[in-house]
RNA sequence: CGGGGCGUAGCUCAGCCUGGUAGAGCGCUUGCUUUGGGAGCAAGAAGUCGGAGGUUCAAAUCCUCUCGCCCCGACCA
């Protein structure tokens, strides 16, 4: 039992910050609301971005890098959008510092138009296409950018919600509303995809009320999913803007029948916040656990020996075993200059393997600085495992614990093994999703039922008003309208397409929604 | 931004009520003994008590302000 991790059970918020500080993954920074993110978590973001960014370019998308800093001017121009943002952004006024005469300093000289730091990159992007776009065939334009961007928040989380936070965001322009409809709903497909194979983390694709959808969109897509303490997180989204910026920022176009026609336009994002969710869905109370294709260490192997001999001849069976699975040690020599405790060989995927050479560490300790870290997998190697041509293997996410034959263990069988623990992963939480959501049809239920989590499948009559009030009662928001027609409950599956009375303004409802409290 | 809680060594905290000049455990460093699920002994290093004012002969302690974190509300990826 790890004495510096609350209970899952007893302190979820205090749980969810203890996994991040043994984890190892960000610590707070002196401004409020922002976080460093150290070299584990980031190492986490780096795989992420990386097998994201594979998709989009298999997408036909490309990388570009828009400015920090838009004039202020800009985000008026599209109302809505405005609306939505104007009270989270961070303004620059002025230049320069000086003396204020107490010793400290003062911002020296007034800016002409006020800067505003991004919250977003619709505006200046739009402004760019409009410079970009002539023809249809300069059309679609289909670029994503790397960044950070910064929202004013009251109220922040490590990783859920800081004022800065990494994240990608594509932003497209094409030619008809068919072919933006296409891109957005394709994309949200590739976050889904990403979000299962890769994040283990289960996702239900759907709409969202028009009270939650971002603003300046003609419809907002997103993938939702559900936490182990039964809340919601809304982990990706997808943005159909309709003609709203194309129009805002005058991106013209000559179509093939000679006219003149504004583009129609998308964005999609994800951000540093899916880290939160991977931690929120896979860790238990020993720490972190982190599913194997986003573990920047995926393997730490943990020698065991008593006397010197012993040190150097199981050492150099862990350094085989290193070999043997596909790791490559940065020195050709095998001896990794940073730090001889701690010898580093990488994979070809860029994740890491390391054998924990620490000396006046005993295993035991060693074991748990790898399972607070998430590592999906440790090895240990003593005398008996060398006598024996074995290695101890330990998985993290069960904790299973095997002897396995050393010839057994090579790249292929680790693929096999990252693969397996990949889907169970994968599976338990779908698992969990499964047990918690809840077909619902009485509002007083519904409202009994709520504050113990989980998503609540319930109808709806389509109106803002009835959203409104139950978000007023009760803080459970809709959480989308799935485009699946079933949804897997505890109680078996229920429809979602069966028309039926919206519980609590007793008016006719199309199908259910998904109701839940979120992050 | 409103309500509640908390800031003392890297971490967890005691000391504060009743002012007298800083402590414990863990961690860290070095050495020896150890090493298959959080080791033992010994010797060390480490804190302007979140910050700024004030009261006082004297402030971690009392007062005021401020900053940060956590929880709850209004907003959001």
């Amino acid at each position: 039992m790890a004495t510096n991790i609350s209970a899952r059970g007893k302190d979820y918020p205090q749980w969810y910050l203890d996994v991040i500080k043994a984890g190892d993954l960000a610590d707070h920074s002196p401004v409020r609301g922002c976080m460093v993110i150290k070299p584990h978590g980031y190492g986490v973001w780096e795989l992420i971005q990386s097998q994201l960014d594979a998709r989009f370019k298999a997408t036909g998308h490309v990388n570009a890098y828009f400015p920090l800093f838009i004039p202020m001017s800009f985000l008026a121009k599209e109302a809505k959008h405005v609306e939505g943002f104007a009270m989270e952004c961070a303004v620059v006024t002025h230049s320069g510092l000086e003396p204020d005469g107490k010793g400290g300093l003062k911002p020296k000289g007034p800016l002409e138009e006020a800067l505003i730091v991004r919250p977003t990159s619709e505006t200046v992007i739009g402004h760019t296409y409009a410079q970009w776009v002539q023809s249809w065939r300069d059309l679609p334009i289909l670029v994503n950018q790397w960044a950070n961007v910064v929202r004013w928040e009251m109220r922040t989380r490590l990783f859920l919600r800081t004022m800065e936070f990494l994240w990608q965001e594509g932003h497209t322009a094409h030619e008809t509303p068919e072919e933006a409809e296409a891109e957005t709903r394709r994309m949200l497909d590739v976050y889904a995809e990403f979000a299962e194979s890769v994040l283990a983390i289960p996702v239900v694709k759907g709409e969202k009320s028009e009270s939650e959808r971002f603003a300046g969109a003609d419809r907002t897509y997103c993938i939702e999913a559900m936490m182990q303490d039964g809340k919601a997180l809304q982990s990706g989204t997808s943005h159909n803007l309709g003609q709203n910026f194309s129009k805002a920022f005058d991106i013209k176009f000559q179509t093939r029948d000679q006219k003149v026609s504004h583009v129609w336009t998308t964005s999609w994002g994800v951000s540093t916040r899916l880290i939160g969710g991977v931690i929120m869905t896979h860790s238990d109370d020993e720490g972190l656990v982190l599913p194997p294709k986003v573990a920047p260490v995926l393997i730490a192997i943990v020698p065991i020996y008593k006397k010197p001999e012993e040190r150097e001849a199981v050492t150099q069976y862990a350094k085989e075993l290193v070999t043997r699975l596909g790791g490559q040690f940065t020195d050709p020599a095998g001896n990794l200059v940073a730090n001889p405790e701690m010898l580093t060989a990488t994979l070809p995927t860029g994740q890491r393997i390391i054998l924990d050479l620490r000396d006046g560490l005993r295993p035991p300790e060693k074991y748990f600085h790898w399972e607070q870290r998430g590592v999906p997998l440790r090895m240990e190697v003593g005398p008996r495992d060398l006598e024996a041509k074995k290695v101890m293997v330990v998985e993290r996410p069960t904790r299973t614990k095997a002897p396995l034959e050393f010839a057994s263990l090579d790249s292929a069988w680790l693929s096999a093994t990252s693969a397996r623990l990949q889907a169970d992963m994968l599976k338990r939480a779908r698992d969990l999703r499964t047990s918690r959501t809840f077909r619902c049809d009485s509002y007083s239920d519904f409202q009994a039922r709520l504050d113990a989590g989980g998503f609540f499948l319930m109808h709806w009559d389509g109106t803002n008003e009835t959203e409104a009030k139950i978000k007023e009662e009760t803080k459970a928001t809709i959480r989308c309208i799935p485009f699946v027609d079933q949804l897997d409950t505890a109680d078996g599956p229920v429809s979602l397409r069966e028309p039926g009375t919206d519980p609590v303004s007793g008016r006719p409802s199309q199908g259910r929604v998904i109701y839940a409290r979120a992050y």
